[in-house]
DNA sequence: TAGATTGTTAATCGATTAACAATC
DNA sequence: TAGATTGTTAATCGATTAACAATC
């Protein structure tokens, strides 16, 4: 059986996708400094880029520069953040408050991201009714009830392996759509549920990557 | 001015290399269920990938399967093993001992794939004398004389942002070849010094993924 | 044997890079 | 104007996928 490559929006490519974010940060970080133009090339010093690399990436935003100036900051930031969706809130919550999930908890640039953390879920109960970075934790046998009355899109798993793929149905049948798994399981949906985004999260990739290269 | 594309070990390519623990976790999954003998067919649908493309990318660790019966189950374990290096050790130490540090000293899979964690470090003198799952946090001050003593080859760093480039030209000039940033900032090498390798663990890619295919 | 699987060679697909006209 | 930069179109490069012979 074969499956359909997945189609991004506006056709830009999963590589142009990762990248965007460090774009976005580099052109706010000129924006704190004062900057109110910049052009791809200075992005791609910056990043150890190439300059065209930039600019293809750049256009799958829609944003239109200025030939022999650049991209004015302002209208760069909100190109990058609306074609990313982060200025919408996305409203999440984190399975786990562990040293992992209260690590993700204390994360400040996703706010400025348009992730909005609501609540964190253990079943310790010592850690139920605590506070992580003004974040409550609450217990997980009130996580269904909770991601319906509060319309919860995303769960952010950081939690144990074992675990995973249990919590992984109860919040995909509560009817969450976007899971962020930072667990090393492979995760299935339940049968028959097909609209369902799993993005995992993996760590060992990257040390494969200094292993093999060192 | 080009650089020249990463050349990997024997030509196996980047996204190849970045699947490889994903087969390793499914094939050791496989010897503790007392399975002996494994086919390509059947690693890839418990990852959901292509058959083709699993056969390619065992390839490039030398493993040889028998046609009809798959890889004997031990043998491509050695081989995954040596071919990322993980059958050697990995000294290596973590610079930070927040909710990150903390989190990556307790992921004990580490140890399985050859990274020993030799100690932590910490500016906090609260932290400093203090153990986490084992390992001792160390005053920040004593990095470059503990780097030089123990011959560490791996520096982690799971600390704030503004702190990441002078810890990474401390480590650098202290004889660390292998860096693994968790913050997000672009690290730069001191001038003079080639032969560092850089690799950034970028969580906000991930959820560029998500929030644009959401 | 029949059929499943490997591994090689070729084809396709997609991402990156190059070339260059347009432009400010 | 001269020169830097954008953005488009084409070329190249590399990764994935297909086809299929070999094999157990």
């Amino acid at each position: 059986m074969k499956r359909p490559r997945m189609i991004n929006r506006k056709g830009a490519s999963l590589p142009t996708i990762r990248r965007l974010p460090a774009y976005l940060q580099v052109v706010r970080q000129a924006e704190q400094d004062g900057i109110l133009v910049i052009s791809g090339t200075t992005i791609a010093e910056e990043l150890e880029l190439e300059p065209i690399q930039v600019r293809k990436d750049l256009a799958v935003t829609g944003i239109a520069g200025k030939p022999r100036v650049g991209y004015v900051v302002k209208d760069l930031i909100a190109a990058l953040e609306h074609f990313l969706r982060w200025d919408q809130t996305h409203t999440a919550i984190i399975v786990g408050s562990g040293h992992l999930g209260t690590a993700l908890l204390g994360h400040t640039e996703f706010r400025k991201n348009g992730l909005n953390l609501v609540a964190a879920f253990d079943n310790d109960p010592v850690k139920v009714g605590k506070k992580f970075h003004g974040i409550k934790v609450h217990d997980a046998q009130e996580l269904t009830a909770f991601i319906q009355k509060n319309s919860v899109t995303l769960a952010i798993l950081a939690i144990p392996t074992h675990e995973a793929q249990e919590v992984c149905t109860t919040v995909v049948l509560a009817g969450v759509k976007c899971i962020w798994n930072f667990t090393s399981l492979k995760l299935r949906v339940p049968d028959g549920i097909t609209d369902v985004l799993i993005q995992k999260e993996d760590i060992s990739s990257g040390y494969a990557v200094l292993s093999v290269r060192s």
